[in-house]
DNA sequence: CTGAAAGCGCTAACAC
DNA sequence: GTGTTAGCGCTTTCAG
C-alpha cells in the first residue's frame, strides 16, 4: 500500500510537503501542492492513520461508552454527542457494554490506547476500576450521575428526582392515588450496586412518593430482569394479582414497552384502566398507540454539555465541574384520570 | 504517560521482553513475567495502540457502516457482527452514516486509513466511490445486496423476493385483494438509486403481486420521506382518502411503526380494519399491540456470513462468494382476514 | 530466555 | 516554500 513517501517521490517534493498538503498545514505553492495531489490520487494513498497519531503524540478523539446499542435512547445520546464533537473537529469512538462490566472496563482500556482526549462515560453499570484507571492517566472523562467531580472529571447530574416528581404530580392531580414503579435489572449476574442510575430513579420515586403520602398517595415497586422489555413484562407478571394500582411508572422506556405489552395481554386498557409513563422520551414515544407520555431528558443537551466539558478540559486545563440536567414531563395519551373504582376491572385476578 | 522503555527500566528487562509479556508470546521466564506485570501495574502502563499497530504493519479489526445508529434493527445487526468478530479474535470499528453518503464515504476513508483487515457494508445507501476505494486498496469487503463479487469483495443477497413473496401470499391467502406498499425515502437529496435495498425491496413486492395479479390482487405503492416512523406517517397521509386498501406491507419496521400510529390516529384498527406487515423483524414488533407480523432476516446468521466471508478471505486468500440469506414470514397479531366490504368503514374519506 | 536494534509511516522542528 | 531528519512507541528478527 502506497505511503507518503512513495507520493513525495513521484510528486517530486519531500515527505514533508506532502504532509503540508494532506493536513492543510502551512502555505504550498499551489503547483506543488497539485503535483502532490495528483501524485496522492494515482497512487491511491491515504494517510496510515496509527503513523499519524503517533507521530501527533496526541489526537482529536473522544472516547464515548454507552450500555446498550439497541436502546434507541443510547443511540440518540451518541447521535447528539457526535454532532458536538464534530462541530469542534473531534471524532468519537463508540463502544457499548451490553451492561457488561468487564465490557466496560476493557472499553475503557482501548479507549486508553487508543490516547482519545478525552471520555464520555454514560452506562448504566460502573465498576471503581474505571475510576482507577482514568485518575492514573489523567484523563478527562465526564459522567453521567456517578457524583465525584476532580480536576480531570466532570459528572453531569441528570435531574431524576425532578423528572419523577413531576410524573408523580401529574398523576397525583388526575386523581391517581396507587402508583407503581417497574425497574429493571439488566444483568443479574451483577450487584445492583453496579446499576448507578437505577438506584437513583428509584431512590428519586420513592423521595417523590415520600411527599405525596400524606395526600394518600401509595406506591409499589417492583423489578423485573433481562433488557428493558423483558424485564418489563416479568414485572408485570409479578405484579398483576398482587398489587393494586391505577398508575405505572417504568424506570426507561424499554421497560415502558414490556408494561405495555403485558397490560394489554391481560386486557388492561391504557390509559383507561391504567395509566403508563415511561422514562427517556426515545422517539419511540410518539410512535406508539397509544402514544407514550414520558419524562424527557434533552439529549441535545446532554451532548453539548459532554462535549463542551471534555474539551473545556482538554484544551483549556478547566477542571471537572458538576452540572445538571433538567429534565421535563411530556405529556401525551398514555395518562389519563383513573376510573372510578366502581367501574374499574379489579387488578387483582 | 508511561510507555514500554519506562517499563522495560523498571522490571530491568528489554522492551523486547515487555512486548512479549503484554501480547503473551514466546515464552517469558516466571520470575521475568513478575517482574514485568508488577512495573506494568506500578505504572500504569497501557499500550499505545498506534505505535502497536503501526509496527505490526496490520490489524485484527473489522470495519462495519451501517445507516442508522437509532434503529434496533441496525444495533442487533452490530450485536450479531461484533459477537462472531469477538470469537475470531477481531475487533469491530462501527461507523453510522445517517443515510448520507459523504458520511459513508468518510467512513470508508477512515477504515482503510485505520487499516482493517477487512469491512462490511451494511447500509441502505451507496456510493461508486466507496468500491473505487476499496478495490484500489485491494481491501476485503462484504456487501448486502450490491451483487459484484470480485476476488475480495464478496455479497449477502437477502431474499428480499422470498421474504415479500410470502407476506403477499400469506394476506392474500387471508383474503386480502388490495395491498398498499408503503416506502421511505431516508434522505431527500439523494438519488433514489442511492437506495439500493429500498429498490430491491420494491421490485420484489411488484414482482410479487405480478404472481397474484390473476387471482384478483390490486397493488399500490405510495413513499414517504424522512426517517422511517415519519415516513411512514406522510405516505399514510398521502393514502389515506385515495388508495384503498385491506392491508399494509411495510418496507421497514421503522416505517411500519408510523404506519401503525397514523392508523389508529384515524381510528383504522389493526388488524379489524387493515391489516400490517413489517420487514426486518426487530425486537420491538413484539412488543407492540397489536404485536407486529414481520419478515425476518436473521441477523445472527447474517454476523456469521458477514465475518466468515472477510476472515476466510483475509485469512486464507479466498475469493470473494456471493451468499444468500434466507428470509421468514414471523406471523403475529397485526395481520388477520379482511373484513367483509359491507361491514368496512369506507377507507377513502 | 533475553537483549539490541532496525524499522513501521508520519509529523514537526529547523535549516535552507 | 520546501527539504532534512529526528523522533513517536512498539514489534520483531536475529544474536547471544
Amino acid at each position: 500500500m502506497a505511503n507518503i513517501a512513495d507520493v513525495a517521490k513521484r510528486a517530486r517534493v519531500s515527505t514533508a510537503t506532502v504532509s503540508a498538503v494532506v493536513n492543510e498545514r502551512g502555505t504550498v505553492e499551489s503547483g506543488t501542492r497539485r503535483r502532490v495531489l495528483d501524485a496522492i490520487q494515482k497512487l491511491n494513498y491515504q494517510p496510515n492513520l496509527y503513523a499519524a497519531n503517533l507521530a501527533r503524540g496526541k489526537t482529536r478523539a473522544l472516547g464515548l461508552v454507552l450500555s446498550d446499542i439497541m436502546n434507541p435512547f443510547f443511540g440518540e445520546i451518541a447521535l447528539a454527542i457526535r454532532q458536538e464533537a464534530q462541530a469542534r473537529r473531534y471524532e468519537v469512538l463508540l463502544a457499548s457494554t451490553q451492561f457488561s462490566k468487564a465490557e466496560l472496563v476493557s472499553a475503557i482500556r482501548r479507549m486508553i490506547g487508543m490516547r482519545v482526549a478525552g471520555v464520555a462515560i454514560m452506562s448504566t453499570e460502573m465498576d471503581p476500576r474505571v475510576l482507577e484507571m482514568l485518575c492514573a492517566h489523567r484523563m478527562p472523562a465526564v459522567f453521567e450521575d456517578v457524583g465525584t467531580v476532580s480536576e480531570t472529571v466532570s459528572n453531569i447530574r441528570i435531574d431524576y428526582e425532578g423528572g419523577i416528581f413531576k410524573a408523580v404530580k401529574y398523576l397525583f392531580d388526575l386523581g391517581h392515588r396507587r402508583i407503581l414503579f417497574v425497574r429493571s435489572y439488566p444483568d443479574t449476574r451483577q450487584d445492583e450496586s453496579a446499576f448507578l442510575s437505577i438506584c437513583m430513579r428509584t431512590q428519586a420515586f420513592q423521595k417523590a412518593m415520600q411527599q405525596f403520602k400524606p395526600g394518600g398517595l401509595e406506591a409499589a415497586i417492583v423489578t423485573g430482569s433481562g433488557p428493558g422489555p423483558k424485564a418489563g413484562q416479568q414485572a408485570m407478571q409479578k405484579a398483576l394479582g398482587h398489587v393494586d394500582f391505577t398508575a405505572v411508572i417504568a424506570i426507561a422506556d424499554p421497560v415502558a414497552l414490556g408494561v405495555f405489552r403485558s397490560l394489554w395481554a391481560h386486557g388492561i386498557a391504557i390509559p383507561r384502566d391504567v395509566s403508563l409513563v415511561g422514562f427517556d422520551n426515545s422517539y419511540l414515544c410518539e410512535y406508539l398507540y397509544p402514544s407514550l407520555t414520558s419524562v424527557n431528558i434533552p439529549r441535545q443537551r446532554l451532548g453539548q454539555m459532554v462535549v463542551d466539558c471534555l474539551v473545556r478540559n482538554v484544551e483549556n486545563q478547566e477542571p471537572g465541574r458538576e452540572l445538571e440536567l433538567e429534565t421535563e414531563l411530556i405529556v401525551r395519551e398514555s395518562t389519563a384520570p383513573p376510573r372510578p373504582a366502581r367501574n374499574r376491572r379489579n387488578a387483582r385476578l
